[in-house]
DNA sequence: TAAGTCATGTAAAAAGTTACATGATTCT
DNA sequence: AGAATCATGTAACTTTTTACATGACTTA
């Protein structure tokens, strides 16, 4: 613990901290944990975020690190929660979230999507159904892979570790397929939208 | 068009040049459609990031501004979407939106929750459904007021400018109902963990 | 031989948040 | 008298994105 006077943790650092929680690792396998397809059961952010984060989180004293040398692998850092990492953690988990801001793209095309030919516009939300889809099916895999690796009870307890994991991949399959529902239904009333073009044409 | 080179606009300004695609506005009628209960209809965004956005998009030439002189009002500028700000945004429209990132507290103190007392767990996530089902009652009435004030045919046919704040209001409530189901069955789950150490201490 | 995985970083730019700053009018 | 609304900005800071940088080993 190099800089006592605990400074901010911004969310990212927390869930480092949370990753950490459940057992040692490197940063980089914690930015797979960050990144596509599973950034959607924690925190999305990439290695070059994570890299300094851990720097701050380690310098804060909440961290500690060794470096491990591998045989024809490149030397990793294994980080290791600390006792002030876990207080800090368990403290803020008590707190209410701050509000997520709304940022889709989607969300703007839709406002917008008036401007432009219907045909086109229904392409818009039918395209990201599929995309959508896609995710759902990632996820879905990740979930099963879950169910059979697991050697505690599944689904998981919620006093178990793997318990928030489990939770936030039913929210994020459930999202999803509303989201595509959504998709299909804003295509549907472009398609509408032609036929009635038509009709007054 | 002070500099004609065209720089990239980023989502915030497609939002605004969305709006101006419908009437005129100044910014500080914009920021109220970027912040709550209302941003999640478009983008999210505080007015000292819409000023200097307006002031970038002016000087790329998308949209125009004029100083409007108000009775017992300060002055204010009306913003007027231009020939080449249509364009872009009709253009961008058509494009693929990029993946919004999954980054929400709420789901990094459900992957941490495990760590503490159950009873404390359930309570974070009831809490949330609270504050959502508030968020509700907030977008809904917006939703209300939308359907009396509207002189066209209400819902908005897809081809009308209004039909995107319809879809994207159904979105939002959609999405919250949805999010309020899952942290009641969240705090259940814990609830359920409380009962089972119970009967085993 | 080219692409992919493992592994860690830095630099620069863009986007977003929070605080500072002003001032008239209107509502409670 | 104090708070809220109308109205526009800037400054400092934090967070996120994109690009640059290196290098051994493995797989197609």
């Amino acid at each position: 613990m190099r800089n006592s006077d605990n400074p901010r943790i911004s969310s990212l650092g927390y869930a480092l901290l949370s990753l950490l929680a459940r057992r040692n690792r490197s940063g980089y396998e914690m930015s797979h944990s960050t990144s596509p397809p599973l950034d959607s059961l924690l925190w999305s952010a990439g290695h070059s975020q994570i890299y300094p984060e851990l720097a701050k989180l380690a310098d804060a004293g909440y961290v500690n690190f060794a470096a491990v040398a591998q045989a024809r692998r490149p030397d990793k850092k294994v980080y290791r929660l600390s006792e002030a990492g876990s207080l800090a953690l368990k403290s803020w988990v008590r707190q209410p979230p701050k509000p997520a801001p709304d940022r889709r793209e989607l969300t703007v095309k839709a406002h917008a999507a008036w401007l432009i030919d219907p045909a086109e516009a229904a392409k818009v939300f039918r395209d990201q159904a599929e995309r959508t889809r896609a995710e759902i099916l990632e996820i879905g895999a990740y979930h099963d892979r879950l169910q059979t690796q697991s050697e505690e009870t599944f689904p998981p307890r919620a006093d178990e570790p793997m318990f928030g994991t489990y939770a936030n991949a039913i929210y994020a399959l459930d999202s999803r397929r509303q989201l595509v529902e959504w998709c299909l239904w804003v295509a549907e009333q472009f398609d509408t939208a032609i036929e009635v073009g038509r009709k007054s044409a």
